[in-house]
DNA sequence: GTTTATGTTGCGTATGACGCAACATCGTTG
DNA sequence: CAACGATGTTGCGTCATACGCAACATAAAC
């Protein structure tokens, strides 16, 4: 029913519930906005009518899934989402395993160290640990990185399943600057070295001046949840540093894949 | 429109959108249950028929806001949520400033520190830190303590607006032992008292084993957010002791409540 | 004042969400 | 091994309802 280009997607795919499908795109919309917005704004990325944006967002904000800012009115993630999240959150072992792990990477490496998962369209930023350096990268939790040109967005896009990948290189890969894997032969080829060395690098691809390298983590079952980041700026990632600083992250992201719960 | 004891109620208020009232209902009753359910067990407790929470939970499952557990293939909250939940936790500044002010209580008061927040029917725990002492009280994130016989459970819902309160206190209010306040007369009161003297007090009204202090937090804008929790064993809460942990709970709640974003 | 943007609320219609029942799988038990 | 029970998915018809429209409210812009 769309062709609107910049939009979160809606296909009524069979067997599911459309109303749901569009309660779940507006979070999604929110979850990628920096800051609130309004009714008409995310009936515009969606592609809804006003009046229906307006009736399912009442019904989340009734769940505190989402609430209103309180200065501008406009619309923005609620804390019944912290809610929800606590007992995943705690299987997870953010805190008492990533989180310790975060830091004492960020402490080795001198850089600012990051714990990543895929949200099926981009890299999100759950947890992150800011270096000790005066000139440090700082990404706010929440975040999200597109899968093309970014360190933990290219290791984790590289271990979801090959039609996913596929979908993905056949799409459009924005151009950021000359470094950015554009052809979606490049990129194809890229994610699989990257996933079979077991790291990803990127050399200043969507910011020339922050590079990075991932590598993923896993649960006790052996499935990817999620990846470790040490995000460096681009003038210190020098080649001697860059040994040491894969050895390190190679070697958090296989700490906190312990196994057993 | 409730008479059924056990369930996720489902209010068809208009100006909503039912369907995904529903889906929200489901959230919901696997965040209740410690463990997976089946679309079965789901459909009992909502009040819909099978075929109907199959293809919600298929809507659900496709964002990955709920995944089948590995084993069982039954359902249980997913990863989706801790990617949605990213923002709104760096905001209430959970990790910088709850988990260490926890850390800090639990080691002064050498007991269990604790942060949680009402969902609409009971207090969830979001952040927990083990006391250091050998018997310790231990709580899961996620766990839901009933708002008539709990520390935090009574602190928060005293805090709610006058009708939720009168609403909880007109319902059914759960006899655990004979310490439990079952009258809501009683109940009124005590939620009164706990109010203005800023900290709800808990001498083994649920398990009489254990008793716990609570405080509420605010944020930027002087809104309830959360309270800040100290569980004791019920034969250590000595009258001593109490007047001291309730200082350093009070303390601890105002330190995270700060002003300023 | 006029004008533009923004959000909520009846209202009719056609879409789609729900319940039913048949069909698959399993796991269990005699 | 057959027979059973319990669980989950999938057409199918129908009635509820989610959607778009348009009018109304408010508020901001010039």
């Amino acid at each position: 029913m769309i062709e609107n280009p910049a939009t979160s997607r809606i296909e009524t795919r069979s067997g599911t519930v459309g109303a749901v499908e569009h309660a779940i795109a507006i979070l999604h919309c929110l979850s990628g906005s920096p800051e609130p917005l309004g009714i008409n704004e995310i009936a515009r990325r969606i592609g809804l009518h006003k009046s229906s944006i307006s009736r399912l967002v009442a019904t989340l904000v009734a769940a505190r899934l989402v609430e209103r800012d309180t200065a501008s009115a406009r619309i923005k993630l609620g804390p019944g989402l912290v809610l929800l999240a606590a007992p995943v959150l705690a299987e997870l072992h953010i805190k008492d395993l990533v989180r310790p792990a975060l830091e004492d990477l960020a402490v080795r490496s001198g850089e600012t160290a990051s714990y990543n998962m895929w949200d099926g369209r981009e890299a999100v930023t759950i947890e992150q640990v800011p270096g000790p350096g005066a000139v440090r990268i700082f990404s706010e939790p929440g975040r999200r990185d597109p899968g093309h040109c970014t360190a933990c967005g290219k290791i984790l896009l590289a271990h979801e399943p090959e039609d996913v990948i596929e979908a993905h290189c056949a799409g459009a890969l924005e151009r950021f600057n000359e470094r950015t894997i554009t052809d979606p032969a490049a990129l194809r080829l890229e994610l699989a070295t990257s996933r079979q060395r077991g790291y990803a690098l990127n050399f200043g691809e969507l910011d020339s001046e922050i590079s990075a390298i991932s590598a993923v983590s896993h649960d006790a079952q052996g499935k990817v949840v999620g990846s470790i980041t040490v995000t460096v700026p681009s003038y210190r990632f020098t080649q001697e540093r860059q040994e040491d600083l894969i050895a390190m992250v190679v070697e958090t992201a296989r700490r906190v894949s312990r196994r057993r719960d």
